[in-house]
DNA sequence: CCCGAACTTGGACAACTGTCCCAGACGCTT
DNA sequence: AAGCGTCTGGGACAGTTGTCCAAGTTCGGG
């Protein structure tokens, strides 16, 4: 029995609560920054007493280094079936960024957190690799749909997919970061599309 | 006389206090990540007391807002000139960028300093509006360096410099975040020579 | 029914943070 | 010489930080 007026005590699996901070420093990352992100402001989030933190994690770092994996492989699997087939090559490409550009909108937070995390990891030496790994995951991503979206259409690309990847990393990164600044979405949308048209050009009919 | 065995103390002005404190930030920063710029550790990098910290700013995100200027006008500066002809404007584009990128590579701190400021300024309601000047700043620069360009060149922009502008914007801020994870320098050229190729694609005969 | 493992909890720790004060030292004017 | 703004710098402040502890509670298996 709890001393809390007979109420029992939520007895949360160590692996449960892992979840529920990584989820409540997600939530307060995204909302107020990286800087806002301590340990007692993850567990306030949490609903979880401060000592419960270091009773799964053994360290802050640990956490970050999770949250960039869950939050990264979360990213891949939405875009695992991301790929949209509308006409060609050039519509389909255009259509495919447009919608993973709605979900950017739709939760900022995403890549409020995943800059806030880079930023971190590349300047503290126990994250070292992290911030390569998560970037790794992006080209992947990148590759991944660019093939299907090929083979969909029936053409293949003449350059080497990775190069268009990086490309398709690069703006998707870049264009997040303007519109979080600047919240211009018809910006956002005309530079997308430009993007997509360009790289439509380096597909050949097989 | 100074109570230090007859030395002089150095008195400095205080607005070369503050030049001192803006250029060590920077140097902290660019080193060690935004989270080690603390008043201590930036003072202890200018050589100065603590004391002078709040004697020279009102308090650390007035330095925070004058480090931006400083960074955003000296990145523009440098710009001013940074217009490389060569032969038609495919190649003269292609070799600005080029010329862009050395920099940066030249002095990654720069960057790092910049994004690092630009996620806070995102999540700090004292610093609302730095970021947005400070990427209005970027879009000027780059929309300057096109024109001078067209000109030079003796052709005309058939889409609006605005959006070409951001274009640029985009691909350079994405190409230096992904550059300063991987450390690709090939990958890098690779994708700045690719998009210079597409940009020229927008320049018609005037 | 009881034991040991799993889990919770408030409180504590030392270190560090941004900011402020104030007595003093300096150098310019009169 | 005397006064006065400008600048120094040690020390202090209240608050916050990451981390850890020891004592408690709960639960599944013997």
């Amino acid at each position: 029995m709890s001393k809390f007026g007979g109420f029992r005590v939520a007895r949360v699996s160590a692996s449960d609560r892992r979840r529920q901070l990584v989820e409540a420093a997600f939530r307060v990352i995204g909302a107020e920054g990286f800087a806002a992100a301590t340990t007692r402001r993850i567990c306030a989030e949490a609903g979880a007493p401060v000592a419960a933190f270091h009773y799964c994690f053994a360290s802050k770092e640990e956490l970050f280094v999770e949250l960039t994996e869950v939050t990264v492989s979360a990213l891949r699997d939405a875009q695992a079936d991301g790929v949209h087939i509308v006409g060609g090559l050039g519509p389909s490409l255009r259509e495919t960024l447009r919608q993973w550009w709605a979900t950017v909108e739709a939760a900022p937070e995403r890549e409020v957190v995943l800059t806030g995390l880079t930023h971190h990891a590349l300047h503290e030496p126990s994250l070292a690799g992290v911030a390569q790994r998560q970037y790794e995951a992006y080209h992947r991503t990148a590759a991944a749909t660019l093939s299907s979206l090929a083979d969909a259409c029936g053409v293949t690309w003449s350059v080497p997919v990775a190069q268009l990847a990086r490309m398709l990393v690069v703006v998707t990164d870049g264009v997040t970061i303007a519109w979080l600044v600047d919240r211009d979405s018809d910006a956002a949308r005309t530079v997308l599309d430009a993007f997509a048209a360009q790289v439509a050009t380096f597909a050949s009919p097989s």
